[in-house]
DNA sequence: ATAATTTATAGAATGATTCTAATTTATAAT
DNA sequence: ATTATAAATTAGAATCATTCTATAAATTAT
């Protein structure tokens, strides 16, 4: 895999940013979410980074998701009842399944943090919004 | 169990209104929905409703809480990342996730979905929103 | 009543995720 | 450099939630 939009340096600062020691299986991880954009599966994922060269395990993925998920780099979405997604997250924003196709679209949303945290004492960290609905690309399937 | 906050007929009229044929097993677990407050796991859900004398299977609770999300009359929230919890929701509104007790809050955020709708055509139905942090409790609990 | 449809059941099957123990790789110290 | 120490990765077994299949029970319609 090649490292199109970011270099490695890049990746490493982002890794260390986030109290994750970098190692290379962890940075070809972050590379393929940064850069293969969309939300893909874990199997989706595991297809890209482990193959075909580079054999990787099972259970590394999901040590690795499960780390990254633990220091706020990454966040999980369900898409129907199915699959989890995942999405690298560098900025913060909602999103948007498709109940027809199950596809996910970043949503410039965004809850103010700032204003909920003065309620009842509750300290809030970070917000997960989702938007279901329909595609503009199944609405259109389904006339 | 009895239904102290909702009569039959109440609980009948709401399944109803959800487009779902009213059986004794989905008015016991709408009844529990309701009446129990919170935010149970399938297996509280599973204890509550089948314990001890109304047996029931485990297949038909997930077959009624699968109707009921598909009816719009319920929502899966998942704590932590570890269980799935349950809501009846009967007006909408967010939740609050306590990531030290994996307890969950019912918060009074609503996203202006017709203002989103408005956004690129996709059509929107419902959203999910969760907000992560720590609880008055815990916070206290971590000093 | 009888037939037809819907619900509920038990238990097996599936499939995602985690666990365990062993191995490899990286880091630190002498 | 070499050895010791810790961290990361691996393979495969184990776990556990959920779904499936086929059957039985209950409800509704004729």
């Amino acid at each position: 895999m090649d490292y199109k939009d970011y270099s490695k340096e890049e990746l490493t600062t982002v890794l260390q940013e986030h109290g994750i020691q970098p190692t290379a299986l962890r940075l070809e991880l972050l590379a393929y979410l940064l850069c293969a954009g969309g939300h893909p599966t874990r199997e989706e994922i595991h297809a890209a980074v482990c193959q075909p060269e580079s054999k990787c395990s099972l259970a590394s993925i999901y040590n690795i998701i499960n780390l990254f998920a633990e220091k706020g780099l990454l966040v999980s979405i369900r898409s129907g009842d199915n699959f989890v997604r995942y999405d690298a997250t560098l900025a913060p924003h909602g999103h948007f399944h498709c109940s027809k196709c199950n596809e996910i679209w970043n949503v410039p949303v965004n809850l103010d943090l700032e204003r909920l945290s003065q309620l009842q004492g509750f300290r809030c960290d970070s917000s997960e919004i989702v938007i279901h609905g329909v595609c503009p690309e199944c609405q259109k399937n389904s006339l």
